[in-house]
DNA sequence: ACGCGCGTTCTAA
DNA sequence: TTAGAACGCGCGT
């Protein structure tokens, strides 16, 4: 397994991704998006995880990583990429029906590819639209979301407009939810 | 501020 | 492996 991170213009995160890169198919199968606020987390993990860097001697590799990349840092810059459907031009595999641990968070982040950038939706309107109204449980499957950005679970709000919480998976709440607020303003969206 | 509903995960048998 | 308790990026009152 390989790993590559990057920090995009104006934003204080780091930008993880985990990956395979395939040989026969010359193409990256992306595991897992993460996003960290300083790059001793990353470290660590890489070694815990024994992990290994991009393969700079392969061309190709090295080409899809740097696409990805741009990709990201267009997006960041200003210019709004679908990141879902652009990425996937790239040679990337998501691998969204391994991704999904259940049929209830299939569904769930299913429905989050469409909101496009500057748009936002709410728990609520995710339950009714896959016709459920466990809306804690909604939010721990945006919670499992493992790439994040890329299925946008941050562009999801409470219904009475209050940002909500984003990943859940550090210890540092309010870090979260700074970059929650950060994302969406970067993409126009009005709060 | 509290109680609730409900999928997932944790825990103890 | 299995029941049941505990837990949450929430909602309604």
């Amino acid at each position: 397994m390989s790993y590559y991170h990057f920090k995009p213009p104006g934003l204080q995160t780091y930008i993880f991704l985990k990956y395979y890169y395939q040989n026969s198919t010359k193409s990256i199968l992306l595991q897992e998006l993460t996003m960290f606020k300083d790059k001793n987390e990353i470290l660590r993990i890489t070694k815990t995880n024994q992990l290994k860097p991009v393969d700079s001697s392969n061309k190709n590799e090295q080409q899809i990583i740097d696409n990805v990349e741009k990709l990201f840092n267009d997006h960041f810059s200003g210019k709004l990429v679908d990141l879902f459907t652009e990425i996937q031009k790239l040679k990337v595999d998501l691998d969204l029906k391994t991704k999904y641990k259940s049929e209830f968070a299939f569904k769930v982040l299913e429905s989050l590819v469409n909101i496009k950038p500057g748009e936002t939706t709410s728990y609520y309107e995710i339950g009714t639209q896959i016709g459920s109204k466990a809306y804690r449980a909604i939010g721990n499957a945006c919670k499992s979301n493992p790439i994040p950005l890329i299925v946008p679970c941050h562009r999801v709000l409470k219904k009475n407009g209050e940002i909500g919480g984003f990943m859940g998976k550090n210890s540092d709440i309010e870090w979260e939810t700074n970059l929650k607020r950060e994302l969406l303003t970067l993409e126009g969206a009005k709060l």
